[in-house]
DNA sequence: ATGATATTTAGCTAATCATCTAATTGATGT
DNA sequence: ACATCAATTAGATGATTAGCTAAATATCAT
């Protein structure tokens, strides 16, 4: 989990999954997204798969990624949810 | 925005949040709850006002520091939200 | 005013990070 | 086989980061 944290301190593998939401998509077709060379998309890609927030599928010369919702949501929620945020049921002490 | 991701990329970080939770802390009781230096856990402290999710208060010798709740859940739930997480209410098209 | 306590700032270091260019790998088409 | 296109790895660089010790600041008590 904090992979996942550490993923998203960057605001451009933020928008990346933002990006990837809408379905899957192409390393070039994500890289043409950003105004920073592919090497670094690339590294970029590297680490959302490292923590899991992304899959990959090889499709001819293209490498195709996908968002694994499930993996942002179990992090997201999970931190927020110590909290009391999010899931609408308290962690402690339910507000009577 | 960008702010909060970073403060949170931080495990101490997140977990001096998560112990602000249940109460404002002085900084030196809450420097006592990691195995790292006093000037360490001052840097991270700034990092997480400055990201503002935490509020201090003076009280005598002692800093008080207090979670800001809503920051937190702006920053998170903004987030989770776009990804149709969490608010039970999804973001582009909901599902008929 | 002196001393003790709580916290922060200053200054340093080692490690990590985002970025780049150049080179490499892998797949397709001629 | 060769050229081309997509993506990655290699290797380098400058910036940021988390950590430390030592020093400074601020408050309170004597």
């Amino acid at each position: 989990m904090n992979d996942v944290f550490k993923a998203l301190s960057d605001p451009t593998r933020r928008e990346v999954l933002r990006l990837l939401k809408s379905g899957p998509r192409s390393a070039g077709d994500l890289a043409d997204a950003f105004p920073v060379s592919r090497p670094t998309m690339s590294a970029h890609f590297n680490v959302l798969r490292g923590a899991g927030l992304v899959s990959t599928e090889k499709a001819g010369k293209s490498v195709i990624y996908h968002l694994n919702v499930s993996v942002l949501e179990e992090a997201l929620l999970g931190f927020a949810g110590a909290f009391g945020l999010g899931t609408g049921v308290p962690p402690v002490s339910p507000p009577e």
